[in-house]
DNA sequence: TGTTTTAACTTGACAATGTAAAGATACCCG
DNA sequence: CGGGTATCTTTACATTGTCAAGTTAAAACA
C-alpha cells in the first residue's frame, strides 16, 4: 500500500513525519515539502487532508500536546493526596520539556498559549491540562478542609501554572549554567 | 540625504522600520525586503550591515529590550524600599507587555528566553532586567536582615522571574477572558 | 457487473522570500 | 586630487507556500 497511488494513511503519516522533523532540526526547518518529502508523496499531497500549512502545524501540536497529557496523566496516578499529585504534574511538565525542549519552543514559542487557547475548542473545553491541575486543586482544597472563593482559586492555579511554566522555559534554556534544583521548590509550591 | 544614493542612517532606519512592522502586523510579516523597501532602499542593502536576517532580528530584539530596560529602571526609581521597587518591577514587566504583546511574543517566543542568554554577551554580562532584579532582591535580604545561601538566593530569583514571567505570558494570552487582577497577587511574590 | 462519482494524489505554475555575486556610487583619507 | 572602501543596486537563484488543472484509483451506485 505504501507504493500504490493512494498513501493510504497519509494525514497520519504527515503528522508524525512533521513531529520527526522538529525533533531533528527544529521548528524552523519543518516545511510543507519537506513533510511532504518524507512521506514520499508530492509537495501539493498535504493540501487533500490539511488547509494550509498552519492547519498541519495545529495538527502537529494536538498530537504533542497529547503526549505531554499522557506524562500528566501518569504523574498523578496512584498518588495518595492531591498535593502530591499537584507536585508530581509540577515535576512531569518540568521533565517532559527538559527532555523535548523543541516541542516546549514548538507549543509555547510563537503564539505563546495563544495557539493552546485556540486548541481548546477542539477538547470543547478548557485546556486539558490546565483542566487537570484544577481538577486536582480543588481536590487539595476539598482534602484540606480549604474554602476559597473562585476568584482566589483562579489566582491561585494561574500561580501554580505560571511558576512551573515559567520554570520551564528556564529549564529548557540550552547552555543554562544554573544548578538549579527543582526538588529543592517543590514543597513550596502551595500556598 | 535621504534621496541620496547613500541613505545615511540606514541601520538605525532599518531597525526602526523592523519595530514598526512587528508593532503593526506582527513578527511573522517581518521580512528583509519589506523592512527594506519601508527604508526606500533595495532589498540587498540591508546586508551592508546585517549579516542575515537573524542578526537583523538581534539587534531589533536588543533594541526592545532597551525599551523595556527603561521602564523596569523607571519603576525601580525613587521607590522607599526594595520590597516596594521588586513589586513595581514586577507591575511594570507585565504593563509593558501588555501593552505590546508583540514584543513578548517577539522577544520570548520562539527561542523562548535562549534569546536573551545569547544577548547577554552583547551586554557583557547578564540579561540586564534579571541583573536589576538581583540587585533589588539582594538589597531586599540587606533591609530585611535576612541571610541566605546563594542557592537559596538563586532559588528565590528564579521563583520570583517565573512567576512574573509566566503571568505575563497568560496577561499576553489575546481573548483571555479571566479577569485576573494583577494587584491582587503582589504583596505575596516575596517569600 | 459496469458506470459514475469522488477523494486522493500529481504536475506545473506563480509570487514572496533569503541570499549570493558582481557592478555602481559617493564619501573619506592620503 | 585620486584611489580605496563602505554603501547601495541589479541580477540571479533556490526554497517555500499556495493554487489550478489534470490523473488515478477507490468507493458508490445502477
Amino acid at each position: 500500500m505504501a507504493d500504490s497511488y493512494h498513501h493510504g494513511n497519509l494525514r497520519e503519516a504527515l503528522i508524525d513525519a512533521g513531529i520527526k522533523i522538529i525533533n531533528e532540526n527544529g521548528e524552523e526547518n519543518l516545511s510543507l515539502r519537506k513533510v511532504a518529502a518524507a512521506c514520499g508523496v508530492s509537495h501539493a499531497a498535504p493540501y487533500a487532508h490539511f488547509k494550509d500549512k498552519e492547519e498541519l502545524i495545529d495538527a502537529i501540536k494536538a498530537n504533542v500536546t497529547d503526549k505531554f497529557m499522557e506524562k500528566l496523566i501518569e504523574a498523578v496516578e496512584g498518588k495518595p493526596s492531591a498535593d502530591a499529585a499537584i507536585i508530581a504534574m509540577g515535576r512531569a511538565y518540568v521533565t517532559f520539556f527538559s527532555k523535548n525542549p523543541d516541542y516546549f519552543i514548538f507549543l509555547f514559542g510563537k503564539q505563546n498559549i495563544t495557539a493552546h487557547l485556540k486548541m481548546s475548542k477542539e477538547y470543547k473545553g478548557d485546556y486539558p491540562p490546565f483542566l487537570l491541575l484544577r481538577r486536582m486543586y480543588l481536590l487539595h482544597l476539598e482534602e484540606n478542609g480549604l474554602e476559597k472563593t473562585v476568584e482566589e482559586q483562579e489566582i491561585d492555579l494561574i500561580k501554580i501554572w505560571s511558576i512551573v511554566h515559567g520554570m520551564t522555559s528556564i529549564a529548557c534554556m540550552k547552555g543554562v549554567k544554573s544548578s538549579f534544583n527543582w526538588n529543592d521548590i517543590d514543597e513550596r509550591l502551595l500556598t
